[in-house]
Order: structure tokens, then C-alpha cells, then sequence
DNA sequence: TCATTAAATTGTT
DNA sequence: AACAATTTAATGA
């Protein structure tokens, strides 16, 4: 039977599941919670943030500005997420921005907590390995999505990024989140992810709900490339 | 349970 | 960006 402290994780990070009870007891102790307002930064890029980063409840942005001076989103993560792993296995300053888009509780374990974890737990490996992959994936497509110009394919790819089960175990076919969260995840104005919306509704991609949508076919909408 | 009001979300110009 | 229309949530009888 497991252990009270991986239930007790369990509520903040699915992966709890792949650890022993002995190494969750030591995550468990590691791990303290967070509230970020929406709106606000959890951290700039530069700062040293050595916490390992998980999206209890709420929709993170990362995202950086570039030379030119133009907002780039790299991804949203929403409840369910991890990030940071990269910062604090090279114990370097983060290279990105993190924003709140909306109110966030945040799960953040400390670097020594995650080096024990790294160091000791073969469940922990296996779920850094997948994590990592998963990632690399979805930078990869980032890369072309930047080409992409046409609004919908935009909107589609960053809702796309939002149901990656691999990321996300837990994320059915629906999500809560508006059309202002997603113009602001996407960089586009509120009226253009509502119209483009309704463009990928009317190709039976997607429902979209009030203050949210219901995904018909993932594999195709994190392929659309418009018409 | 129903009616009223406030707040949030979306549509339109 | 501002305004209107619509839906949901909260309140109290």
C-alpha cells in the first residue's frame, strides 16, 4: 500500500506514482506550494530560480523577449506540468520568462530535494527521460510554428501544446480556458483567436464552449497549417 | 427553488 | 480599445 506522503504528492504531481515510498517521503519534504496572481511573473529571465517547477492549478506562459523586442511564446503549461529541469540540472539562471495568465498554485521542489531524486530514484529517470523527449518534440515544432504565419494555425498549435498526454496524463478532451488566456499564450488580439476559433470549430477540430473547448481530433489540429 | 444582481466572457464596431 | 450582448455565479427571499 502506498505511503500517506505519496498521496500526499500525488495532489501536486502525477509522477509521484513512479517513485518508492521511500523517495516520495523525501520528495514530499522537498516540495512547498506557491500562489502567483494572474498577470504577474514567477520569474524573469536571468533570475536564479533553483526550484523545480510544477503547475498545480491555473496556465503558465513561458516565453522571452527577443532581440527585436517582440514577445515570443515557447509554450503554455497548464495543471499537470513540470519545467525547469533544465535550469537546475545545469544550476544556471533561466533563459526564459514565466508568467502567470491566469491565478496559479505552483509546486516548486528545491534543488538538493531534485538532485537526491536525480541521483537515487530510477522512477524519477524514467520520468525525467520522457519529459525531456516530450519536450525536445514540441521545441522542435516550435521552431516551424515561428514560420507559421496564419493566426489559426497559431491558436491550433498552442491548444495543441495544452493536450500533449504525455505532459498532461490527465487531460481529457476538454479544457477551461478563454479566448483572452489563449490570445495572450498565442500573442494574437482577442477577436482574431475568436474568429480563428471558430475556423477550426467549422473544420470539426474542435467545440468551443464559453470559457472553454472540447478537442475532436488532436492529431490533426497540432498539424493544421491553415487552409 | 426562484428572482435579482454582479461578474465574466464573447461578439461587434 | 470601447461598448453591447450573453452566459454564468452569487445572493437572498
Amino acid at each position: 500500500m502506498a505511503s500517506r506522503a505519496k498521496a500526499e504528492l500525488r495532489e501536486l504531481a502525477f509522477w509521484a506514482d513512479m517513485l518508492t515510498d521511500d523517495e516520495a517521503e523525501r520528495a514530499r519534504r522537498g516540495v512547498s506550494e506557491r500562489h502567483f496572481a494572474a498577470g504577474s511573473y514567477i520569474c524573469h529571465r536571468g533570475d536564479k530560480l533553483d526550484h523545480w517547477t510544477g503547475v498545480v492549478s491555473g496556465l503558465v506562459k513561458i516565453g522571452a523577449i527577443s532581440a527585436t523586442g517582440k514577445a515570443i511564446t515557447f509554450a503554455g503549461i497548464g495543471a499537470g506540468g513540470w519545467l525547469g529541469e533544465g535550469s537546475v540540472l545545469k544550476d544556471e539562471p533561466r533563459k526564459y520568462d514565466l508568467v502567470a495568465l491566469r491565478n496559479t498554485r505552483l509546486a516548486m521542489m528545491s534543488r538538493p530535494t531534485f538532485m537526491w531524486l536525480f541521483d537515487h530514484s530510477v522512477g524519477f529517470n524514467k520520468f525525467l527521460v520522457t519529459q525531456l523527449n516530450e519536450r525536445m518534440g514540441q521545441f522542435i515544432a516550435t521552431i516551424e510554428h515561428d514560420r507559421l504565419h496564419d493566426p489559426t494555425a497559431r491558436v491550433a498549435r498552442n491548444i495543441a501544446w495544452l493536450f500533449n498526454p504525455v505532459l498532461y496524463p490527465g487531460v481529457g478532451q476538454h479544457i477551461d480556458i478563454t479566448q483572452e488566456e489563449l490570445a495572450m499564450l498565442a500573442g494574437l488580439s482577442r477577436q482574431i483567436v475568436g474568429r480563428s476559433l471558430r475556423t477550426l470549430e467549422e473544420a470539426q477540430l474542435l467545440k468551443v464552449e464559453r470559457a472553454g473547448l472540447t478537442v475532436k481530433d488532436i492529431e490533426r489540429l497540432s498539424t493544421y497549417e491553415g487552409d
